[in-house]
DNA sequence: ACTATAATTTTTGCATACAAAATATAATTG
DNA sequence: CAATTATATTTTGTATGCAAAAATTATAGT
Protein backbone atom coordinates (compact mmCIF):
# COMPACT_ATOMS: atom_id res chain seq x y z
CA UNK A 1 0.00 0.00 0.00
CA UNK A 2 1.24 3.41 -1.06
CA UNK A 3 1.37 6.22 1.89
CA UNK A 4 -1.55 7.89 2.82
CA UNK A 5 -1.50 11.24 1.45
CA UNK A 6 -2.54 13.46 4.43
CA UNK A 7 -5.33 15.50 3.20
CA UNK A 8 -4.18 19.25 4.82
CA UNK A 9 -7.43 21.11 3.55
CA UNK A 10 -6.58 23.94 4.25
CA UNK A 11 -9.87 25.99 5.45
CA UNK A 12 -12.14 27.17 3.10
CA UNK A 13 -11.45 31.05 1.60
CA UNK A 14 -14.71 32.34 3.72
CA UNK A 15 -13.77 30.38 6.74
CA UNK A 16 -10.00 31.99 6.22
CA UNK A 17 -11.74 35.54 5.96
CA UNK A 18 -14.16 35.19 8.71
CA UNK A 19 -10.72 34.18 11.14
CA UNK A 20 -9.38 37.21 9.80
CA UNK A 21 -11.78 39.64 10.37
CA UNK A 22 -12.52 38.42 13.62
CA UNK A 23 -8.85 39.33 14.56
CA UNK A 24 -9.58 42.48 13.23
CA UNK A 25 -12.89 42.88 15.40
CA UNK A 26 -11.55 41.70 18.27
CA UNK A 27 -8.04 43.71 18.46
CA UNK A 28 -9.52 46.55 17.51
CA UNK A 29 -7.84 47.04 14.40
CA UNK A 30 -11.31 47.61 13.11
CA UNK A 31 -12.56 50.13 15.78
CA UNK A 32 -16.66 50.07 16.91
CA UNK A 33 -18.73 51.56 14.33
CA UNK A 34 -16.27 51.79 11.52
CA UNK A 35 -18.03 50.40 7.80
CA UNK A 36 -16.49 47.30 6.16
CA UNK A 37 -16.28 48.24 2.63
CA UNK A 38 -15.94 45.25 0.61
CA UNK A 39 -13.77 46.30 -2.21
CA UNK A 40 -11.43 47.85 0.10
CA UNK A 41 -10.92 44.68 2.52
CA UNK A 42 -11.05 42.53 -0.34
CA UNK A 43 -7.71 44.15 -2.06
CA UNK A 44 -6.78 44.01 1.39
CA UNK A 45 -7.32 40.34 2.08
CA UNK A 46 -6.28 39.32 -1.43
CA UNK A 47 -10.13 37.54 -1.98
CA UNK A 48 -13.05 38.45 -3.87
CA UNK A 49 -16.04 39.85 -2.81
CA UNK A 50 -17.73 36.83 -2.65
CA UNK A 51 -16.21 34.97 0.23
CA UNK A 52 -15.61 38.06 1.64
CA UNK A 53 -19.39 38.52 1.70
CA UNK A 54 -19.60 35.14 3.32
CA UNK A 55 -17.79 35.63 6.03
CA UNK A 56 -18.97 38.71 6.65
CA UNK A 57 -22.63 37.07 6.90
CA UNK A 58 -21.25 34.79 9.43
CA UNK A 59 -19.63 37.62 11.79
CA UNK A 60 -23.17 39.11 11.36
CA UNK A 61 -24.81 35.86 12.83
CA UNK A 62 -22.35 35.81 15.30
CA UNK A 63 -22.94 39.62 16.26
CA UNK A 64 -19.49 40.60 15.85
CA UNK A 65 -20.85 43.03 12.72
CA UNK A 66 -24.19 44.52 12.21
CA UNK A 67 -25.57 44.44 8.48
CA UNK A 68 -26.93 47.57 7.56
CA UNK A 69 -29.80 46.91 4.41
CA UNK A 70 -28.03 48.32 1.12
CA UNK A 71 -26.30 50.09 3.29
CA UNK A 72 -23.18 47.19 4.48
CA UNK A 73 -21.82 46.12 7.57
CA UNK A 74 -20.20 48.35 10.40
CA UNK A 75 -18.31 46.26 13.41
CA UNK A 76 -20.56 46.09 16.34
CA UNK A 77 -20.56 49.67 18.72
CA UNK A 78 -21.83 48.70 21.52
CA UNK A 79 -24.09 51.34 23.98
CA UNK A 80 -23.64 51.35 27.96
CA UNK A 81 -27.22 49.33 27.76
CA UNK A 82 -25.87 46.61 25.30
CA UNK A 83 -22.39 46.00 27.57
CA UNK A 84 -24.57 45.85 30.71
CA UNK A 85 -26.40 42.81 28.98
CA UNK A 86 -23.63 41.02 27.37
CA UNK A 87 -21.89 40.71 30.93
CA UNK A 88 -25.19 39.72 32.75
CA UNK A 89 -25.23 36.79 30.06
CA UNK A 90 -21.37 36.43 30.48
CA UNK A 91 -21.58 36.36 34.47
CA UNK A 92 -24.67 33.56 33.59
CA UNK A 93 -22.43 31.59 31.30
CA UNK A 94 -19.22 31.48 33.65
CA UNK A 95 -20.99 30.64 36.81
CA UNK A 96 -22.29 27.84 34.50
CA UNK A 97 -19.10 26.91 33.35
CA UNK A 98 -17.70 27.04 37.00
CA UNK A 99 -20.61 24.72 38.48
CA UNK A 100 -19.95 22.56 35.70
CA UNK A 101 -15.98 22.36 36.09
CA UNK A 102 -16.03 22.30 39.80
CA UNK A 103 -18.35 18.10 39.07
CA UNK A 104 -16.30 17.46 36.32
CA UNK A 105 -12.54 18.82 36.11
CA UNK A 106 -10.05 16.18 36.32
CA UNK A 107 -6.65 16.18 38.27
CA UNK A 108 -4.51 16.99 35.08
CA UNK A 109 -6.61 19.70 34.45
CA UNK A 110 -6.78 20.93 37.90
CA UNK A 111 -2.95 21.18 38.08
CA UNK A 112 -2.60 23.09 34.81
CA UNK A 113 -5.28 26.28 35.79
CA UNK A 114 -3.06 26.00 39.69
CA UNK A 115 0.12 26.53 37.39
CA UNK A 116 -1.88 29.19 35.46
CA UNK A 117 -2.92 30.75 38.27
CA UNK A 118 1.02 31.09 39.70
CA UNK A 119 2.13 32.13 36.14
CA UNK A 120 -0.44 35.09 37.08
CA UNK A 121 0.56 36.22 40.07
CA UNK A 122 4.29 36.33 39.16
CA UNK A 123 2.77 38.60 36.01
CA UNK A 124 0.72 40.47 38.92
CA UNK A 125 3.87 40.93 40.93
CA UNK A 126 5.55 41.82 37.81
CA UNK A 127 3.43 44.27 36.97
CA UNK A 128 2.66 43.05 33.74
CA UNK A 129 -0.42 43.76 32.43
CA UNK A 130 -0.21 42.14 29.37
CA UNK A 131 0.65 38.86 30.20
CA UNK A 132 -1.75 39.35 33.28
CA UNK A 133 -4.74 39.51 30.45
CA UNK A 134 -3.49 36.93 28.06
CA UNK A 135 -3.01 34.48 31.38
CA UNK A 136 -6.28 35.35 32.68
CA UNK A 137 -8.32 34.44 29.53
CA UNK A 138 -6.05 31.02 29.82
CA UNK A 139 -7.27 30.63 32.91
CA UNK A 140 -11.11 31.13 32.54
CA UNK A 141 -10.77 29.23 29.10
CA UNK A 142 -9.28 26.39 31.05
CA UNK A 143 -12.22 26.63 33.71
CA UNK A 144 -14.83 26.77 30.76
CA UNK A 145 -12.96 23.61 29.17
CA UNK A 146 -13.18 21.87 32.59
CA UNK A 147 -16.68 21.94 32.26
CA UNK A 148 -16.51 19.94 29.38
CA UNK A 149 -20.27 20.93 27.14
CA UNK A 150 -19.25 21.91 23.44
CA UNK A 151 -21.73 24.33 23.33
CA UNK A 152 -21.29 25.99 26.65
CA UNK A 153 -17.87 26.70 25.11
CA UNK A 154 -18.93 27.53 21.16
CA UNK A 155 -21.71 29.49 23.26
CA UNK A 156 -19.41 31.73 25.81
CA UNK A 157 -16.81 32.32 23.05
CA UNK A 158 -19.45 33.75 21.25
CA UNK A 159 -20.74 36.41 23.62
CA UNK A 160 -16.88 37.01 25.10
CA UNK A 161 -15.94 37.81 21.61
CA UNK A 162 -18.32 41.09 21.38
CA UNK A 163 -16.48 42.19 24.80
CA UNK A 164 -12.98 41.84 23.84
CA UNK A 165 -13.96 43.91 20.61
CA UNK A 166 -14.43 46.47 23.22
CA UNK A 167 -10.79 46.72 24.13
CA UNK A 168 -11.53 47.59 27.62
CA UNK A 169 -7.88 46.67 29.06
CA UNK A 170 -5.18 48.82 30.48
CA UNK A 171 -6.08 51.67 33.20
CA UNK A 172 -7.16 49.58 35.72
CA UNK A 173 -6.60 51.24 39.45
CA UNK A 174 -3.89 49.15 41.65
CA UNK A 175 -6.94 48.53 44.35
CA UNK A 176 -9.11 46.94 41.62
CA UNK A 177 -6.26 44.99 40.12
CA UNK A 178 -5.65 43.15 43.72
CA UNK A 179 -9.48 42.78 44.52
CA UNK A 180 -9.30 40.84 41.16
CA UNK A 181 -6.32 38.34 41.49
CA UNK A 182 -8.43 38.27 44.97
CA UNK A 183 -11.22 36.89 43.89
CA UNK A 184 -8.96 34.42 41.72
CA UNK A 185 -7.27 33.02 44.32
CA UNK A 186 -11.27 32.32 45.56
CA UNK A 187 -11.52 30.33 42.71
CA UNK A 188 -8.64 28.08 42.91
CA UNK A 189 -9.84 26.85 46.49
CA UNK A 190 -13.06 26.71 45.48
CA UNK A 191 -12.04 24.59 42.26
CA UNK A 192 -9.89 22.57 44.74
CA UNK A 193 -12.67 21.88 46.82
CA UNK A 194 -14.60 21.09 43.94
CA UNK A 195 -17.26 23.66 45.24
CA UNK A 196 -19.38 23.88 42.34
CA UNK A 197 -22.04 26.88 44.29
CA UNK A 198 -18.67 28.64 45.94
CA UNK A 199 -17.11 28.51 42.55
CA UNK A 200 -19.99 30.15 40.72
CA UNK A 201 -20.32 32.35 43.22
CA UNK A 202 -16.98 33.96 42.70
CA UNK A 203 -17.58 34.11 39.40
CA UNK A 204 -20.44 35.36 38.46
CA UNK A 205 -19.02 38.20 41.34
CA UNK A 206 -15.75 38.48 38.94
CA UNK A 207 -17.31 39.24 36.60
CA UNK A 208 -20.05 41.80 37.76
CA UNK A 209 -16.53 43.56 38.83
CA UNK A 210 -15.54 43.44 35.70
CA UNK A 211 -18.64 44.70 34.57
CA UNK A 212 -18.31 47.69 36.56
CA UNK A 213 -14.78 48.19 35.54
CA UNK A 214 -16.06 48.76 32.28
CA UNK A 215 -18.95 50.97 32.43
CA UNK A 216 -17.19 53.01 34.54
CA UNK A 217 -14.40 53.50 31.92
CA UNK A 218 -17.00 53.84 28.90
CA UNK A 219 -18.43 56.94 30.87
CA UNK A 220 -15.40 58.58 31.51
CA UNK A 221 -14.45 58.00 27.61
CA UNK A 222 -17.98 59.17 26.51
CA UNK A 223 -17.27 62.04 29.21
CA UNK A 224 -14.14 62.89 27.52
CA UNK A 225 -15.68 62.60 23.69
CA UNK A 226 -18.27 65.34 25.01
CA UNK A 227 -15.16 67.70 26.04
CA UNK A 228 -13.31 67.10 23.09
CA UNK A 229 -16.20 67.24 20.83
CA UNK A 230 -17.48 70.94 22.58
CA UNK A 231 -13.82 72.71 21.51
CA UNK A 232 -13.45 70.61 18.26
CA UNK A 233 -16.03 69.03 16.62
CA UNK A 234 -14.14 66.69 14.26
CA UNK A 235 -12.72 64.45 16.42
CA UNK A 236 -14.82 61.19 16.33
CA UNK A 237 -17.49 61.13 13.37
CA UNK A 238 -18.50 57.24 14.39
CA UNK A 239 -22.03 57.13 15.15
CA UNK A 240 -23.59 54.49 17.74
CA UNK A 241 -24.96 51.11 15.93
CA UNK A 242 -26.87 48.99 18.41
CA UNK A 243 -26.26 45.45 18.85
CA UNK B 1 -44.04 69.49 3.93
CA UNK B 2 -44.81 66.54 2.11
CA UNK B 3 -46.16 63.40 3.89
CA UNK B 4 -42.79 61.48 4.73
CA UNK B 5 -42.52 58.53 2.54
CA UNK B 6 -42.47 55.81 5.08
CA UNK B 7 -39.55 53.30 3.99
CA UNK B 8 -40.47 49.61 3.76
CA UNK B 9 -36.94 48.13 2.85
CA UNK B 10 -38.05 44.75 1.94
CA UNK B 11 -35.43 42.59 4.02
CA UNK B 12 -32.20 41.53 1.59
CA UNK B 13 -32.41 38.21 -0.29
CA UNK B 14 -30.26 36.83 1.63
CA UNK B 15 -32.12 37.57 4.86
CA UNK B 16 -34.98 35.94 3.43
CA UNK B 17 -33.57 33.24 2.48
CA UNK B 18 -31.84 32.67 6.26
CA UNK B 19 -35.79 32.86 7.21
CA UNK B 20 -37.04 30.54 5.25
CA UNK B 21 -34.24 27.75 6.11
CA UNK B 22 -34.39 28.35 9.32
CA UNK B 23 -38.22 27.39 9.32
CA UNK B 24 -37.42 24.40 6.95
CA UNK B 25 -34.65 23.63 9.43
CA UNK B 26 -36.75 23.93 12.64
CA UNK B 27 -39.87 22.60 11.60
CA UNK B 28 -38.13 19.21 10.34
CA UNK B 29 -38.79 20.18 6.00
CA UNK B 30 -34.78 19.78 5.82
CA UNK B 31 -34.31 16.51 8.64
CA UNK B 32 -31.25 16.13 10.79
CA UNK B 33 -28.17 15.19 8.76
CA UNK B 34 -29.78 16.25 5.35
CA UNK B 35 -27.82 17.66 2.67
CA UNK B 36 -28.48 21.53 1.68
CA UNK B 37 -28.16 20.99 -2.31
CA UNK B 38 -27.32 24.44 -3.30
CA UNK B 39 -28.83 23.98 -7.36
CA UNK B 40 -32.04 22.28 -6.09
CA UNK B 41 -32.49 25.15 -2.91
CA UNK B 42 -31.74 28.05 -5.51
CA UNK B 43 -34.37 26.57 -7.78
CA UNK B 44 -37.25 25.98 -5.22
CA UNK B 45 -36.57 29.43 -3.19
CA UNK B 46 -36.08 30.93 -7.08
CA UNK B 47 -33.01 33.17 -6.00
CA UNK B 48 -29.28 32.48 -7.04
CA UNK B 49 -26.99 30.74 -5.31
CA UNK B 50 -25.38 33.54 -4.16
CA UNK B 51 -27.66 34.88 -1.55
CA UNK B 52 -28.51 31.30 -0.59
CA UNK B 53 -25.18 30.67 0.16
CA UNK B 54 -24.99 33.65 2.08
CA UNK B 55 -27.65 32.77 4.29
CA UNK B 56 -26.25 29.12 4.67
CA UNK B 57 -23.42 30.47 6.30
CA UNK B 58 -25.26 32.95 8.48
CA UNK B 59 -27.23 29.24 9.39
CA UNK B 60 -23.71 27.91 10.15
CA UNK B 61 -22.56 30.62 13.08
CA UNK B 62 -25.80 29.65 14.33
CA UNK B 63 -25.53 26.22 14.49
CA UNK B 64 -28.36 25.00 12.27
CA UNK B 65 -26.10 23.61 9.75
CA UNK B 66 -22.85 22.31 9.71
CA UNK B 67 -20.42 23.35 6.49
CA UNK B 68 -18.44 20.32 5.11
CA UNK B 69 -15.20 21.83 3.19
CA UNK B 70 -16.00 21.01 -0.84
CA UNK B 71 -18.81 19.15 0.34
CA UNK B 72 -21.21 22.18 1.16
CA UNK B 73 -23.71 22.11 4.24
CA UNK B 74 -25.50 19.68 5.78
CA UNK B 75 -29.20 19.98 8.95
CA UNK B 76 -27.18 19.62 12.43
CA UNK B 77 -27.88 16.43 13.70
CA UNK B 78 -27.33 16.46 17.18
CA UNK B 79 -26.55 13.08 19.18
CA UNK B 80 -27.28 12.25 22.80
CA UNK B 81 -23.88 13.96 23.98
CA UNK B 82 -25.04 17.00 21.52
CA UNK B 83 -28.51 16.99 23.15
CA UNK B 84 -27.08 16.67 26.80
CA UNK B 85 -24.82 19.63 26.24
CA UNK B 86 -27.69 21.96 24.64
CA UNK B 87 -30.28 20.68 26.91
CA UNK B 88 -28.04 22.24 29.80
CA UNK B 89 -27.58 24.78 28.07
CA UNK B 90 -30.69 26.17 27.87
CA UNK B 91 -31.61 25.15 31.45
CA UNK B 92 -28.93 27.74 32.45
CA UNK B 93 -30.45 30.38 29.99
CA UNK B 94 -33.60 29.49 30.98
CA UNK B 95 -32.55 30.13 35.08
CA UNK B 96 -31.37 33.27 34.25
CA UNK B 97 -34.00 34.63 32.35
CA UNK B 98 -36.46 33.39 35.37
CA UNK B 99 -34.43 34.93 37.81
CA UNK B 100 -34.43 38.59 35.59
CA UNK B 101 -37.75 38.41 34.88
CA UNK B 102 -38.93 38.13 38.34
CA UNK B 103 -36.64 41.52 39.23
CA UNK B 104 -37.70 42.87 36.05
CA UNK B 105 -41.48 41.71 34.87
CA UNK B 106 -43.88 44.70 34.52
CA UNK B 107 -47.87 44.30 35.80
CA UNK B 108 -49.16 43.89 32.36
CA UNK B 109 -46.56 41.47 31.50
CA UNK B 110 -47.05 39.52 34.22
CA UNK B 111 -50.87 39.46 33.33
CA UNK B 112 -50.63 38.49 29.81
CA UNK B 113 -48.02 35.26 31.46
CA UNK B 114 -51.21 34.55 33.71
CA UNK B 115 -53.69 34.86 30.46
CA UNK B 116 -51.12 32.50 28.32
CA UNK B 117 -50.83 30.16 31.08
CA UNK B 118 -54.69 29.88 31.74
CA UNK B 119 -55.05 29.07 27.77
CA UNK B 120 -52.10 26.83 28.18
CA UNK B 121 -54.74 25.01 30.87
CA UNK B 122 -57.48 25.01 28.56
CA UNK B 123 -55.16 23.21 25.80
CA UNK B 124 -54.27 20.56 28.45
CA UNK B 125 -57.87 20.44 28.94
CA UNK B 126 -58.99 19.40 25.82
CA UNK B 127 -56.02 17.20 25.12
CA UNK B 128 -54.97 19.73 22.34
CA UNK B 129 -51.08 19.13 22.08
CA UNK B 130 -50.31 21.19 19.15
CA UNK B 131 -52.09 24.28 21.03
CA UNK B 132 -49.96 23.05 24.30
CA UNK B 133 -46.80 23.34 22.76
CA UNK B 134 -47.70 26.81 20.80
CA UNK B 135 -48.96 28.21 24.34
CA UNK B 136 -46.05 26.89 25.91
CA UNK B 137 -43.45 28.27 23.59
CA UNK B 138 -45.39 31.20 23.74
CA UNK B 139 -45.47 31.45 27.79
CA UNK B 140 -41.50 30.72 27.67
CA UNK B 141 -40.90 33.01 24.87
CA UNK B 142 -43.03 36.38 27.10
CA UNK B 143 -41.04 35.10 30.71
CA UNK B 144 -37.51 36.05 28.49
CA UNK B 145 -38.72 39.03 27.18
CA UNK B 146 -39.74 39.96 30.70
CA UNK B 147 -36.03 39.43 31.93
CA UNK B 148 -35.41 42.77 29.48
CA UNK B 149 -31.61 41.71 28.11
CA UNK B 150 -31.41 41.49 24.40
CA UNK B 151 -28.22 39.92 24.01
CA UNK B 152 -30.34 36.90 26.90
CA UNK B 153 -33.16 36.63 24.38
CA UNK B 154 -30.72 36.07 21.08
CA UNK B 155 -28.74 33.91 22.68
CA UNK B 156 -31.51 32.03 24.11
CA UNK B 157 -33.38 31.92 20.44
CA UNK B 158 -30.02 30.24 18.94
CA UNK B 159 -29.38 27.71 21.29
CA UNK B 160 -33.10 26.49 21.54
CA UNK B 161 -33.43 26.63 17.41
CA UNK B 162 -31.08 23.45 17.55
CA UNK B 163 -33.41 21.90 19.63
CA UNK B 164 -36.55 22.91 17.90
CA UNK B 165 -34.95 20.90 14.91
CA UNK B 166 -35.11 17.75 16.84
CA UNK B 167 -38.80 17.69 16.44
CA UNK B 168 -38.99 15.80 19.74
CA UNK B 169 -42.67 17.02 20.46
CA UNK B 170 -45.88 14.36 20.35
CA UNK B 171 -45.74 11.03 22.11
CA UNK B 172 -45.51 12.65 25.59
CA UNK B 173 -47.47 10.29 28.09
CA UNK B 174 -50.08 11.42 30.32
CA UNK B 175 -48.20 11.62 33.90
CA UNK B 176 -45.19 13.58 31.95
CA UNK B 177 -47.57 16.01 30.83
CA UNK B 178 -49.35 16.41 33.80
CA UNK B 179 -45.97 16.78 35.90
CA UNK B 180 -45.18 19.59 33.27
CA UNK B 181 -48.19 21.52 33.75
CA UNK B 182 -47.88 21.07 37.58
CA UNK B 183 -44.52 22.95 36.73
CA UNK B 184 -46.00 25.85 34.81
CA UNK B 185 -48.33 26.46 37.76
CA UNK B 186 -45.29 27.00 40.24
CA UNK B 187 -43.98 29.40 37.48
CA UNK B 188 -47.08 30.96 37.34
CA UNK B 189 -46.50 31.25 41.72
CA UNK B 190 -43.13 32.14 41.80
CA UNK B 191 -43.71 34.98 39.18
CA UNK B 192 -46.42 36.53 41.41
CA UNK B 193 -44.33 37.01 44.27
CA UNK B 194 -41.40 37.90 41.82
CA UNK B 195 -39.08 35.09 43.85
CA UNK B 196 -36.61 34.88 41.71
CA UNK B 197 -34.57 31.79 43.46
CA UNK B 198 -38.23 29.83 43.20
CA UNK B 199 -38.55 30.71 39.68
CA UNK B 200 -35.07 29.71 38.29
CA UNK B 201 -35.54 26.44 40.29
CA UNK B 202 -38.75 25.32 38.47
CA UNK B 203 -37.41 26.33 35.16
CA UNK B 204 -34.02 24.56 35.65
CA UNK B 205 -36.29 21.11 37.08
CA UNK B 206 -38.74 21.92 33.52
CA UNK B 207 -36.17 21.69 31.74
CA UNK B 208 -34.18 18.86 33.08
CA UNK B 209 -37.45 16.80 33.12
CA UNK B 210 -37.94 18.12 29.11
CA UNK B 211 -34.61 16.78 28.29
CA UNK B 212 -34.97 13.13 30.41
CA UNK B 213 -38.11 13.31 27.72
CA UNK B 214 -35.96 13.73 24.78
CA UNK B 215 -33.46 11.63 25.79
CA UNK B 216 -35.42 8.82 26.08
CA UNK B 217 -36.94 9.65 22.83
CA UNK B 218 -33.64 8.96 20.90
CA UNK B 219 -32.70 6.04 22.46
CA UNK B 220 -36.46 4.96 21.43
CA UNK B 221 -35.77 6.04 18.30
CA UNK B 222 -32.22 4.85 18.27
CA UNK B 223 -33.21 1.18 19.42
CA UNK B 224 -36.30 1.03 16.36
CA UNK B 225 -33.76 1.78 13.90
CA UNK B 226 -31.46 -0.56 14.65
CA UNK B 227 -34.30 -3.08 14.58
CA UNK B 228 -35.55 -1.78 11.16
CA UNK B 229 -32.32 -2.17 9.87
CA UNK B 230 -31.22 -5.82 10.68
CA UNK B 231 -34.14 -7.05 8.57
CA UNK B 232 -33.88 -4.24 5.62
CA UNK B 233 -31.03 -1.90 5.32
CA UNK B 234 -32.59 0.31 3.04
CA UNK B 235 -34.29 2.93 5.65
CA UNK B 236 -32.03 5.87 6.22
CA UNK B 237 -29.13 6.78 5.39
CA UNK B 238 -28.66 9.69 7.44
CA UNK B 239 -25.02 9.62 8.76
CA UNK B 240 -24.10 10.93 12.13
CA UNK B 241 -23.29 14.80 11.54
CA UNK B 242 -21.81 16.31 14.68
CA UNK B 243 -22.64 19.65 15.65
C1' DA C 1 -23.29 82.15 1.29
C1' DC C 2 -26.59 78.71 2.01
C1' DT C 3 -29.94 75.50 0.59
C1' DA C 4 -31.95 72.54 -2.80
C1' DT C 5 -31.68 69.94 -6.82
C1' DA C 6 -29.25 67.39 -10.35
C1' DA C 7 -25.38 64.72 -12.18
C1' DT C 8 -21.59 61.72 -11.01
C1' DT C 9 -19.21 58.31 -8.59
C1' DT C 10 -18.98 54.76 -5.44
C1' DT C 11 -20.76 50.79 -3.12
C1' DT C 12 -23.70 47.28 -2.29
C1' DG C 13 -26.62 43.26 -3.80
C1' DC C 14 -27.53 39.64 -6.88
C1' DA C 15 -26.75 36.68 -10.94
C1' DT C 16 -23.84 34.38 -13.84
C1' DA C 17 -19.48 32.11 -15.45
C1' DC C 18 -15.66 29.37 -14.80
C1' DA C 19 -12.41 26.25 -12.19
C1' DA C 20 -11.64 22.64 -8.90
C1' DA C 21 -13.19 19.13 -6.12
C1' DA C 22 -16.24 15.36 -5.22
C1' DT C 23 -19.40 11.91 -6.77
C1' DA C 24 -21.30 8.74 -10.00
C1' DT C 25 -20.77 5.89 -14.00
C1' DA C 26 -18.33 3.23 -17.33
C1' DA C 27 -14.39 0.63 -18.78
C1' DT C 28 -10.53 -2.31 -17.88
C1' DT C 29 -7.83 -5.86 -15.84
C1' DG C 30 -6.65 -9.80 -13.08
C1' DC D 1 -17.14 -11.38 -11.46
C1' DA D 2 -14.79 -8.44 -8.11
C1' DA D 3 -11.75 -4.83 -7.76
C1' DT D 4 -9.59 -1.05 -9.67
C1' DT D 5 -8.80 2.52 -12.77
C1' DA D 6 -10.48 5.78 -16.06
C1' DT D 7 -14.08 8.89 -17.70
C1' DA D 8 -18.13 11.66 -17.27
C1' DT D 9 -21.22 14.26 -14.51
C1' DT D 10 -22.54 16.80 -10.74
C1' DT D 11 -21.63 20.02 -7.08
C1' DT D 12 -19.17 23.18 -4.64
C1' DG D 13 -16.05 27.32 -4.38
C1' DT D 14 -14.47 31.63 -6.24
C1' DA D 15 -14.28 35.44 -9.46
C1' DT D 16 -16.44 38.62 -12.35
C1' DG D 17 -20.21 41.43 -14.38
C1' DC D 18 -24.21 44.18 -14.13
C1' DA D 19 -28.08 46.71 -11.99
C1' DA D 20 -29.88 49.29 -8.15
C1' DA D 21 -29.19 51.94 -4.24
C1' DA D 22 -26.47 55.16 -1.56
C1' DA D 23 -23.01 58.64 -1.09
C1' DT D 24 -20.56 62.29 -3.13
C1' DT D 25 -19.79 66.09 -5.89
C1' DA D 26 -21.31 69.65 -8.90
C1' DT D 27 -24.73 73.02 -10.31
C1' DA D 28 -28.43 76.20 -9.94
C1' DG D 29 -31.49 79.16 -7.50
C1' DT D 30 -32.75 82.20 -3.81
Amino acid sequence: MTAQIISIPRAALHEQVAYRLRELLVEGAIAPGAKLNERELSLQLNVSRTPLREAIKMLAAEGLVELLPNRGAVAVSLNEQDVFNTFEVMAGLEGMSGELAAQRITDAQLGEIKALHFEMLAAHARRDLSAYYRINAQIHRAINTAANNAVLTTTYAQVNARLQALRFRSNQDEAKWNRAVGEHGQMIDALSKRDGAALKAVLVQHLHHKRDVVIEQIRTEAAKEITSNSTSNSTSKVEKVSA
